[in-house]
RNA sequence: GGAGAGGUGGCUGAGUGGUCGAAAGCGGCGGUCUUGAAAACCGUUGUACCUUUACCGGUACCGGGGGUUCGAAUCCCUCCCUCUCCGCCA
């Protein structure tokens, strides 16, 4: 998922969470260990991502957790020893003066432990929220540059179509087809909702069927029907909490409607150690995605495009730390296969080091053409987020020499079903306002080849 | 929603407020034996953090959080989760 940078951080939400995952321990983002090792590392970051991070504060912050922790293990190490003692002597019959004396003593260190263990944990719950905030480091190649147009493209595929009569877009195609229905979704929900009927829905979920057929049947992913509604762990396991909290929907008892399978899926193992030769573990899902889209007022509003509800199918991965990088290469070619079976040209570009999400090191994103924008269009995005999810999450597996290590997580979709359907329309509609079914997906269409006004 | 029973290591399952990171069994790993395997026997077997080049050592963790106590897996409060019965419901 790509998350916005422009959201505001500012916590919406006075709902104290009742459903925390006991199991799950959150970790930073980062190895703390890189605050002392690496903060060059960590700086280039920020810098690239133009993310700003008081790192000195951070460094700052750690030391002071270890010290505490330092003295914290010392005094209560003292405690225990004396404690033990007091057992002994009581055992045998000792005691009287011997004991109270020193139980007098033992009333204080017992103030000064819990002293310093409050002191303690409240430095590293500061260091962990603070750490919580910062982004995922970025892999080698992804390039410098703060907005798209410095994405490189990676690979072009298909041309786009040349037209003998005058287009439409998916808007004025999808209502004199009949099959979307831009007014009424507003009046059920509001804007940014949409209703489909008909052929309309039909295509919805016949995209929907073909994507899960393929990425199943062909490409080996395992299907799942996850939760739609998880809980506050699971959406700081995967990076959408604490940050972007104002981009999701909540309900009144402390859930969050997910804002792409994602999340779930890939919170699926939190807690747990795979064996190696579990990994890679492959996973898709078609699930609704909700998003309340702050920040975006006044783009796309007209349209399919950007809805508070979409449909998807998404690809999840977790692999080994060396597999990662291959594995995001084969996750694309995944997601590509879909557009190429629909006959539907597009792009494939890197994201530079501004665009891309928090959680993610390296991204491809899939642009597929759009004839009534003349332009091409984000419709799947992959991304590796290496082991930066698997840390707050607690995803790990036993190495062959026993070790236990971070999987690495990657996420893309396989496609969004929404766009592919506006893809679908403005790219294979004809001179008489019909659209033409691809090949690949008449089976899943009642065979139709032609999608016309009923 | 009401009533009840529970949450202990990879699993099953003990644990009287005092040397319990925690018995026992299973599983895993290593070894002996065997042509090989099984069985048997012996040994070993959690995670995180701090310190350390390393060894050693220390601390925390028995669902989460808080409390009582010199000392808590054990007592108290609270939240979460699971199970059983009743009610409601797709």
């Amino acid at each position: 998922m790509r998350t916005s940078r422009k959201l505001s951080t500012r916590n919406c939400s006075a709902i104290p969470d009742r459903r925390s995952a006991p199991l799950v321990i959150t970790h930073a983002m980062l190895d703390r260990k890189l605050l002392t090792d690496a903060p060059d590392t960590i700086r280039a970051m920020c810098e690239a991502r133009g993310t700003v991070v008081d790192l000195d504060a951070l460094r700052a912050l750690n030391d002071r957790r270890k010290s505490l922790q330092a003295s914290f293990d010392q005094l209560r190490n003292e405690q225990k020893e004396a404690s033990r003692e007091i057992g002994v002597a009581k055992k045998s019959g000792r005691g009287g003066r011997e004991v109270s004396e020193l139980l007098a003593q033992m009333s204080q260190i017992a103030e000064r432990v819990k002293a310093l263990q409050n002191n303690m944990t409240r430095t590293a719950e500061a260091l962990d929220a603070a750490l919580l905030h910062v982004p995922n480091l970025l892999d080698a190649t992804t390039p410098r540059g703060i907005s798209a147009a410095e994405n490189p493209v990676v690979r072009t595929w298909g041309t786009p179509r040349t037209f003998a009569f005058p287009i439409q877009d998916h808007v004025t195609l999808g209502e004199s087809l009949g099959i979307l229905d831009f007014a009424r979704g507003a009046k059920l929900a509001g804007a940014r909702f949409t209703l489909y009927r008909g052929r309309g829905a039909r295509l919805e979920r016949a995209l929907i069927n073909f994507m899960l057929d393929v990425q199943t049947r062909d490409h080996g992913y395992t299907e799942a029907m996850p939760p739609l509604l998880v809980n506050r762990a699971t959406m700081t396991g995967t990076g959408q909490l604490p940050k972007f909290e104002a981009d999701l929907f909540q309900t009144t008892d402390g859930l969050f409607l997910i804002p792409t399978a994602e999340v779930p899926l890939t919170n699926i193992f939190a807690g747990e150690i795979l064996t190696a030769d579990q990994c890679p573990v492959r996973l898709t899902a078609y699930t609704p995605c909700f998003r309340r889209e702050a920040g975006s007022y006044g783009k796309d509003t007209k349209g399919l495009i950007r809805q508070h509800q979409f449909n998807k199918v998404e690809l999840v991965s977790l692999t080994r730390p060396d597999d990662s990088a291959a594995e995001l290469e084969r996750m694309t070619t995944c997601a590509e296969t879909i557009l190429q079976r629909l006959e539907l040209p597009y792009r494939v570009v890197q994201l530079c080091a501004g665009e891309i999400g928090f959680s993610a090191a390296k991204t491809y994103d899939l642009e597929v053409w759009l004839p009534g924008q003349s332009t091409y269009r984000e419709i799947s995005s992959c991304s590796n987020c290496t082991d930066f999810q698997a840390r707050r999450a607690a995803i790990r597996f036993k190495d062959n020499d026993g070790t236990l290590r971070f999987v690495h997580t990657l996420n893309g979709s396989g496609l969004a079903v929404g766009r592919t359907l506006i893809a679908l329309l403005e790219n294979h509609q004809d001179a008489d306002g019909n659209v033409h079914i691809p090949e690949a997906l008449r089976p899943f269409f009642d065979h139709s080849p032609l999608l016309s006004r009923e």
